[in-house]
DNA sequence: CCCGCCTGTAACTATTAAGTTACGCAACTC
DNA sequence: GAGTTGCGTAACTTAATAGTTACAGGCGGG
């Protein structure tokens, strides 16, 4: 990180909060860099002079985003709980986060149709999610002790975790119409956590 | 639709199946009309004598492959079937559509991202699923002789169903990279239809 | 046979895009 | 207090963009 006075940190701050915005409202390609400065009231230059490029801002951006599922993560994990606990507990905390940061959500996404490469050019390892340790062990335990059935494979468990909350994010709208449900209802979505939780639960039960 | 003769149809075609491709990989913004009739070779003048607009074009190309998923739903409904016999067809049915479909997925999750807005301005109804209807029955079915739990809500099992396959796609690249898991293998692609098939499975058995 | 419509080309316009240059101001350092 | 360094503005350049206009060959119906 270069060094910048406590003003240049708080433009260069303004600058990426508007970005992470608006590319995740209007995609990256979507987005012009004239946008980003009328909307913060920042000139142009200072753009190029905090991040050099709208790639690099944008790289910036997705990183900031990506953090916050991180640090979730890390403080979510309770490895000598059961593994229903363990599994309806993933469920609930991905389906609030995404819930709450549609702009991560989009980002993500992004990136994913932009086959990942950004985060190939950037070096961002993704952490091998702790998450996948965590359920690695439960299963493990809950197999020993006969409550888990003795082919699941965690790594796909997992997917199937954020599979069936991502879901509800990513193809709110299309889903919303072609079942006639709207899924930016509160109490929809809470049912529906509830649902997608216990059929987990069962899914994994021996 | 407008009379056009037979070289004119096969011109329009040429253009729509080219920006279709385009527009999977880039995005709408991202792609170019330029871009577009470079590719085909054939001039501007014609995506505007053919499509009125690039978003026009644009809309045409989510329309033809949207009509490929309502295509492959009318033909794939066998409601006199026992229930896990539907839902792991139904799974297996989903999970080759959206691999064989890249561009599908790719326009899908862009019109989500772009909150439907395409969607609302052609008419396109998304047919209420047919697919709900055969689950609706043979969930009902299934609950009435024992065999599927009582509290199953068809329309969420079938955003499950959709959601544990489209995360393969969706996400493939960043789960590839947290998981260490390649995402576009065959193989792993098997497996991984498997263990969705089996987990919901077990998911809904009474 | 010729009028009109469908198909097509090439060149154009007006706007917007990313990125740069020239310049000024304030603060801190030597 | 002269020079350097970071913050900031406005005006600029160069390339692309969506959409248009002018024009023309070919073919079918009157």
């Amino acid at each position: 990180m270069k060094k910048f006075t406590e003003k240049g940190e708080l433009t260069r701050q303004r600058i990426l909060k508007t970005a992470i915005g608006l590319f995740a409202k209007k995609g990256f390609a979507g987005t012009s860099v004239d946008e980003i400065v009328d909307t913060t009231g920042i000139n142009k230059r200072m753009v190029y002079h905090y991040f050099g490029s709208k790639e690099l801002l944008y790289q910036e951006a997705l990183a900031t985003e990506y953090a916050k599922l991180e640090a979730l993560e890390l403080e979510t994990l309770h490895p000598d709980e059961p593994v229903e606990k363990v599994v309806s507990s993933i469920v609930s905390t991905y389906f609030s986060f995404l819930l709450d940061n549609p702009d991560f959500v989009m980002l993500l996404l992004q990136e994913n149709m932009n086959r990942g490469l950004n985060l190939d050019k950037m070096e961002m390892p993704l952490s091998k999610s702790p998450m996948l340790e965590l359920l690695i062990q439960v299963v493990k335990t809950g197999q020993k002790n006969g409550t888990v059935r003795k082919n699941i494979d965690p790594r796909f468990l997992l997917i199937s975790l954020i599979g069936n909350c991502m879901i509800y994010c990513s193809n709110r709208f299309t889903l919303s119409r072609a079942l006639a449900i709207d899924l930016g209802d509160k109490q929809v979505l809470k049912k529906a956590c509830d649902a997608v939780s216990e059929i987990l639960l069962h899914g994994i039960k021996a």
